[in-house]
DNA sequence: TTGAAAGCGGTACCAC
DNA sequence: GTGGTACCGCTTTCAA
């Protein structure tokens, strides 16, 4: 590959020169500029990142550490992130972390001695106040960390709420909910919402709330216990969108059909809500423009722009199809 | 952040010394050794992976360019890839194509210039005589590009054979086939696949193909106009999940049962496919292996080491569900 | 308007 | 065993 060093003797100017027509950046003399210009076109001349990285200590590449890009939720969060990062000049090296601390800590350590400009983070583990101390910027997103990190998040409660008070509204008389992890910050605000909505109504118990784990398979258990204890329950509120793919597989399962006996409503709009039989009734996030915000975000604070606010809430959404 | 002068400097050494036992090579004596370590130690010295990629000419940086993370068949081969790469200590930038030559040939010049050590493919529109002469190590996956690049596909024909003929097994009377896009690799070796087995029978017709763009929603109207036209068919082979998605969804609109009315075969093994219901019987790629191995060639190509086979074909295997 | 040269943070060759 | 130093490719003063 061409260096620096290759254009300049090709134009018969020093590198310094090359390099003012490379970043537009002094003065350059017109013909002086359309010699080296030409010589960077023969030579197919790209100059070489790193060195420049190097040197500015910056690398035009973000990090994204989210759990694993196989949860369903991932994929149109990081397509967003990576859609903006790559219309700006970024790249995104992705980063699976199962969640896992020693990991998020890990993949840290390689993506700083990187010099990666600014780290996306979804969910992490580590210690809000380190994370904070690290002298490059950051985003959450998902999960509130820290109220000095810039984060994005949806409102969760609030769209639990409104889940829950469609599934009234439908006409449901016991309405469940399948929790999600009790250590997820998500999940214990979707389960806040429902409460808010069904704690004071006469017919509510305690047993109406199982834990699904954001899991299909443990949604199904979950769901099975469920109607057997509460055959009465005609309505369900899953923490997502995969509980509640489980939920409707246990429905299924015990004969019941969807929505004429039992309703179900799922939490996060992933594309597979789409693709169930009957299609999922869910509150749907708005994926992408959270990955957009959150890019837009970081290639701010790495551009050296304040940011007046630290937290944005988006709002949810709920979309009605037929499992409702 | 410290750098390698900081160590020597509080060790009391050259920056050569330290180089020495950073990368345990050279005599180094013991007390030194000592010295230097502990000096690490206290700095919390981390070398500049920078820095070190100028020199070396090398980032311990891969670059994966797919169509895009959203397809839901590559959350899983990235992961592999993700998950090999980690272990031997690189990263993986993600590139999202949309299968566009434009955007694969700007994401291959960043990537180039960022120095990445080696490169993996799916299915690239790049021209291959070009490829070949980038002084890179690449691996291609899920399509034959050319002879002389390392590839890691699976047996796509054989597979298509095995679907259909275990619709006929199953008592099918009449097999369509809903294909995927015509310049598709994969596509067309999956449509040999399904004629190879029913060009011969007298019932074949040429309207029992249709074509289902990969998609869901074009598949939903291939198949009901499939279903319209010949509404003797009783079984369906189609060219990938999503696709079968598609079939499931148009069959249960006009009251077909699956399986007993239909029965429905995809391709993929896509987590999808286990999300449904009736579960979709499919024909599934080893996915992970996929990316596993490839990721493992690139990294062995990346060492030096010479790899005596070009193309790798992975073994499919029919999992039978409820759609069949 | 242009060029020489110092550095960014490492590695590796060559002396001692 | 250890240190001095040229060099990787680029940017940016500082002089001319």
């Amino acid at each position: 590959m061409a260096s620096i060093k290759d254009v300049a003797k090709l134009a018969g100017v020093s590198v310094a020169t090359v390099s003012r027509v490379l970043n537009n950046k002094g003065y350059v003399g017109v013909d002086t500029r359309e010699k080296v210009e030409n010589a960077i076109q023969t030579l197919n001349y790209k100059p070489n990142e790193v060195a420049r990285s190097l040197f500015k200590k910056q690398s035009k590449t973000i990090g994204l550490l989210l759990p694993s890009i196989m949860n369903p939720f991932f994929p149109e969060l990081s397509r967003a992130v990576e859609d903006v990062a790559a219309d700006l000049g970024y790249n995104v090296i992705l980063c699976n972390t199962d969640g896992n601390k020693e990991k998020e800590q890990r993949y840290l350590d390689m993506l700083l001695q990187k010099y990666v400009d600014g780290i996306i983070f979804t969910t992490t583990s580590l210690d809000p106040d380190m994370l904070q101390q690290l002298q490059i910027p950051i985003v959450c997103m998902d999960r509130k960390v820290s109220t000095n990190i810039t984060t994005v998040v949806v409102n969760n409660k609030k769209g639990a709420q409104l889940a829950t008070q469609f599934l009234l509204d439908k006409g449901c008389k016991r309405v469940a909910h399948i929790r999600g992890p009790e250590n997820v910050y998500t999940a214990k605000e979707r389960l806040e919402g429902y409460l808010d909505i069904v704690k004071n109504k006469e017919w509510f118990k305690e047993s109406y709330i199982v834990n699904g784990q954001y899991g299909m398979e443990k949604a199904i258990e979950a769901t099975l216990e469920l109607l057997q204890t509460n055959p009465e329950i005609d309505g369900i509120f899953a923490a997502n969108d995969t509980t509640a793919i489980g939920a409707m597989k246990a429905a299924h399962q015990i004969g019941l059909r969807i929505p004429e006996d039992i309703s179900i409503i799922g939490f996060d709009g992933i594309a597979l809500s789409k693709s169930t039989i009957p299609e999922l009734t869910t509150v749907a996030q708005p994926i992408y423009e959270i990955g957009k915000k959150a890019a837009s975000l970081l290639v701010q604070l790495i551009d050296g722009n304040s940011i007046q606010q630290n937290l944005f809430t988006l709002d949810v959404k709920l979309i009605e199809r037929h499992s409702t």
